[in-house]
RNA sequence: GGCGAGUUCGUCUAGGGGUUAGGACGCUGGCCUCUCACGCCGGAAACACGGGUUCGAUUCCCGUACUCGCUACCA
């Protein structure tokens, strides 16, 4: 019997058991937090105060590749169950920043579904059903408290808090009598709906990424649940009603929410859903590259880099923000870029589409905690993007730049181009300036460079090149290059001297792919050009 | 102030009771080469601190420091 009761005990504490087997517990406990009956339902639950910061893509890409790993859906609700903050034109920048992104959603306020409404202030029927519910379960109460004078009991007493040990001093429910609430009411008094918290409980939160956190209820104080002024639930009301409609399983959001999630936890209970509730994952923040906190959109100016996905303009000051779009990224890249700032997947790689980054995704490999925002690697990723695309995609955008220089260049020698030169640009544009020597002549030729490559011998060099050439057909083949060579050796020319300043005369500075590659694309005549003009203004430098 | 979370190269991170603590970005030396890039091969660079537990701790525990978050009729 005493061995009996020893195994049970032994079985129900976690502890004992991670102890015992350690390394085994490790594994299990990972797909173990996947177990669910129910069907992997997530939710990217934005509020349309603004553009969306990088931190919130973030969280809407690891809700996606999470839902699309385990088939599940994943749905877009807009929280604006705060009509003073409301921004026209956020909501529409959310649904198009996470398209631009590759984010799509099942269900959603752009998409529809079988749960809807999906934005909160068309919810609000709903919400007072639900508040009327808890009021009536005696779960919560009417305060009519003005924020005034609460803000006046907060500066006479330190640490004040509307919580179980205070309210029985306030204007509430609790305190006036039904008459005398009810009278108040209806003279027009504003009022909230407090949630009524018994103090003095640990509540325990399981989360997926962080382990069980545990908080004493006494330290929360009685939230404000609903509001009379604008009939409008708040955030967390509004936000437990609907996960549970909406039947979401898991609830994927950032750290900041890390602290409200027993006071959810106590809501899931109050309303009798504490068997359904959700699992919670709460994620790092992104942090500003350089010295401490959250990353804003201030960091972005400074530094001088976007922290948001598409260039915004604020509706009342139109002050105008950057966008990674607007800044040449590829989506792919950011998209890649952002998944790795606090989650990896274990092993070495680091390009990955999303795709790959669907199938090797893993809520338990997210990190604990916030990732600095390291903007020379989102450089860098968008360089290999680059290098990954196809020659004739990167054309195209590139093209696009052209135009708008008023540069309108066969296709064929873009593709070429590209393959020449995408190598050694982070962004598309930059090859504007790297290639304008294939398409404009060089009007004056780098100093440095000309003092460097332009020697004595350089104007015999190009005469004897000069030659060679204008007795050639064409420069795209093999041919060429070997007539040169053979003048060059003939000569006996150094060829580098001969090559680099052969390269000054047609490029104007000492960079570039091969000169044969460039001649080919520039063809014989604009190369003769180039060189017989450059020799009438390149200094003669022999003796 | 209270509560919570976090802390491995400058940055993103891997790892985890015994490792030369691994990779990537950036920086840097070299090779390749007609230049510049790319590429390749190298280099510098880290376990916050103090106690425990242990034969052994960067890894486990406790404390301290620091950082971040929350502490609204914002989300």
């Amino acid at each position: 019997m005493a061995a009996i009761e020893e195994f049970s005990y032994f079985c129900a504490n976690k502890n004992s058991w991670e102890s015992f087997f350690p390394p085994f517990y490790m594994k299990i406990k990972k797909s173990f937090y996947y177990m669910t009956n129910q069907e992997v339902r997530v939710r990217f639950a934005p509020s349309p105060t603004g553009p969306l910061h990088i931190g919130g893509v973030r969280t809407a890409l690891y809700n996606y590749l999470f839902a699309r790993k385990q088939g599940g859906k994943i749905i877009l609700r807009i929280e604006d169950t705060d009509s003073n903050r409301f921004v026209p034109g956020a909501e529409e920048y959310i649904v198009k920043s996470l398209h631009w992104l590759g984010i799509e959603f099942d269900e959603g306020v752009n998409v529809g579904g079988d749960y809807g409404p999906y934005r909160q202030s068309e919810r609000r029927d709903i919400y007072k059903k639900y508040v009327d519910q808890l009021l009536k379960d005696d779960k919560a109460y009417i305060a009519f408290d003005t924020p005034q004078e609460l803000s006046v009991k907060r500066d006479e007493i330190k640490n004040f808090q509307y919580d179980a040990s205070t309210r029985g001093t306030m204007r509430n429910s609790l305190t006036l009598s039904a008459a005398e609430v009810q009278k108040l009411i209806d003279e027009g008094n504003q009022y909230v709906v407090r949630f009524k918290i018994e103090p003095g409980i640990d509540v325990h939160v399981q989360d997926i990424i962080r382990g069980e956190v545990v908080i004493n209820s006494s330290v929360l104080d009685d939230k404000v649940l609903f509001k009379s002024a604008d009939q409008l639930p708040t955030y967390h009301l509004a936000n437990i009603v609907d996960d549970h409609l909406m039947k979401i399983s898991h609830v994927i959001r950032g750290e900041e929410w890390l602290p409200s999630a027993p006071l959810h936890v106590l809501l899931y209970e109050a309303f009798g859903w504490g068997d359904s509730k959700p699992q919670f994952a709460h994620l790092p923040l992104l942090l500003k590259p350089e010295g401490n906190g959250k990353l804003s959109k201030r960091d972005g100016d400074r530094l001088g880099f976007p922290v948001f996905p598409l260039e915004w303009k604020d509706p009342k000051t139109g002050d105008i923000s950057s966008g990674y779009r607007e800044s040449d990224y590829l989506p792919e890249a950011v998209v890649n870029f952002l998944a790795l700032l606090g989650w990896n997947p274990g092993t070495e790689q680091e390009i990955m589409s999303m795709d790959e980054l669907i199938e090797l995704f893993d809520l338990t490999r997210c990190n604990k905690s916030g990732a600095k925002f390291d903007y020379e690697k989102g450089r860098w990723f968008n360089h290999e993007y680059i290098l990954k695309m196809a020659d004739e995609e990167v054309a195209k955008m590139y093209q696009s730049y052209l135009i708008e220089e008023g540069i309108d260049a066969p296709w064929d020698k873009l593709v070429t181009i590209v393959g020449l030169m995408k190598n050694r640009v982070n962004f598309i544009h930059e090859l504007v300036p790297l290639c304008r020597f294939f398409f404009v002549a060089p009007t004056e030729y780098d100093a440095k460079t000309t003092k460097k490559r332009w020697k004595e011998n350089s104007y015999l060099h190009m005469s004897k090149l000069l030659e060679v050439l204008e007795g050639l057909d064409d420069f795209t083949g093999e041919f060429t290059e070997e007539q040169v060579r053979a003048m060059i050796e003939k000569n006996e020319f150094h060829l580098g001297q001969v090559m680099n300043a052969w390269r000054l005369t047609l490029v104007g500075e000492g960079k570039g792919p091969q000169m044969f590659d460039i001649i080919a694309l520039l063809g014989k005549e604009e190369t003769l050009n180039r060189m017989r003009r450059a020799l009438t203004i390149l200094p003669d430098k022999r003796q």
